[in-house]
DNA sequence: TGTACATAGGGTAAAAACTGCGCTAAAATA
DNA sequence: TATTTTAGCGCAGTTTTTACCCTATGTACA
């Protein structure tokens, strides 16, 4: 591929080669998915783990993360491990990074392709318990196998930023929620305080919140109202920021 | 991998698994890396592309890749990439995304990891020419080999974001730049018509700008003053914005 | 040399967005 | 019934953004 050919410019005079050939040639690496689901209950985000069941690193913390298959595209592979790890289907899955350190993985180079995904707690009752598959708070969570810290680490600044320019937070809630959740959500991943009458200035300016005509119920306190978020009317009307900000 | 084993939820009935073994049951693909190399040169955004010498592509553009070696990582992988097609090294350069459709190479299954870049043209003066290495302006690109479109487009959709976000542009432009050449990078790549002096004052607040106590030169107008961009001090002073922006 | 023309660069006024905070209402608890 | 906690309305001061004004300074060309 890399041989130099010193052509005059002129593609006549390429050395023409066969796909086929050229693809045989390339060395092959073993590849996996890897899932970082985030979920949030308790006013405290976390996120989806079992332990490992290698030799090198029982019982520690991994991702939920498979090998993709043959003639797998690395989208379905990733909907496919939620799914066996989980049970779980028809969520919100993204793309995040892939990683390629060669000493990654202890049993020889293995490069994962990162997906996250966020999901309702409440929403999803874990059925699996395999490899005791259970949420851990992301800010307690110390050692993890493999290189799965630096990946968490690096889907929880992803989740930060993703989290301000879109309306990532409303699949972490019910449907029907309060100001006050909604606020929690944020106040939790980005880690700040929020002034409540700002914050809901602000969310209700956007024009995607629908007032049901729900309260809370159960709370400890005056309980709020419960609003939907309309997304369809995000998606017709995302804004289209053009400028500079940084 | 997936087999159920219902364990009991004690790590100490796990059936442990070497990683080594494992591993070596993994299917594995070929594996490559490709560069988008964004540049800027007469108010045109511009894109470095080589034509095919595949027979099943013979002379359609391509961005520049090659497959990952056995043992490098893929950001090494990317730079060795620049470095053999254009001869540059040292160019700022980041991952966008990982294609892995099945059928995206006539050769059978490849997946590749896409890196870009953004440049100066006027400083990297291209040494090789192999397969036809050129400039080419991005809204005039039709037809590309494999799934390069696609992966073309990514990357400027892409690159429409990040330049809002970051100081991208500065790597597009000489050292030393007037006001409107960097207005020009803005309103090629965002596609919008900004006001000069709205422009001017915005870029100015962010307090990186440095004047220098040249002015532009052979210019068939009023010259401006040239400015630097102090990537120190932006590296400093980051801006940290929380809220919500959608 | 002078006039047309293009862009540079300094400004301002009004609109919009953001911020901090005061206030009252409603529910739970003791 | 008093206390505590949060909901929800509103406002005033500040900052940011927007849409323009104006003049200055260069080139091109008659």
């Amino acid at each position: 591929m890399m041989e130099s050919q010193h052509n005059n410019g002129s593609n006549r005079s390429f050395q023409e080669k066969d796909a086929a050939a050229i693809v045989k040639s390339y060395p092959t690496v073993p590849l996996t998915v890897d899932c970082v689901i985030f979920g949030f209950d308790e006013n405290a985000l976390k996120v989806l783990l079992i332990k490992s069941d290698l030799v090198q690193f029982l019982g520690k913390l991994t991702l939920l993360g498979d090998n993709v298959q043959s003639n797998e595209d690395l989208d379905t592979a990733a909907i496919r491990v939620l799914k066996q790890r989980t049970g779980m289907s028809d969520v919100y899955l993204e793309q995040v990074h892939t990683f390629s350190k060669p000493d990654r993985h202890p049993g020889g180079r293995v490069i994962t392709t990162v997906y996250a995904s966020l999901l309702n707690i409440k929403h999803h009752e874990l059925l699996l318990h395999d490899n005791e598959l259970k949420w851990h708070p992301v800010n307690q969570i110390t050692e993890m196998a493999f290189d799965h810290s630096l990946i968490l680490d690096t889907c929880t600044q992803w989740l930060r930023k993703r989290i301000q320019e879109h309306p990532l937070a409303f699949n972490l809630l019910p449907v029907k929620f309060s100001l006050r959740q909604l606020q929690n959500v944020y106040e939790a991943i980005l880690n700040v305080k929020l002034d409540r009458r700002n914050f809901r200035k602000k969310v209700a300016s956007t024009g995607f919140l629908c007032d049901t005509d729900e309260m809370e119920t159960h709370v400890t306190h005056r309980p709020g109202k419960l609003y939907t978020f309309d997304f369809k009317l995000y998606d017709q009307k995302k804004r289209n920021f053009i400028g500079i900000d940084f």
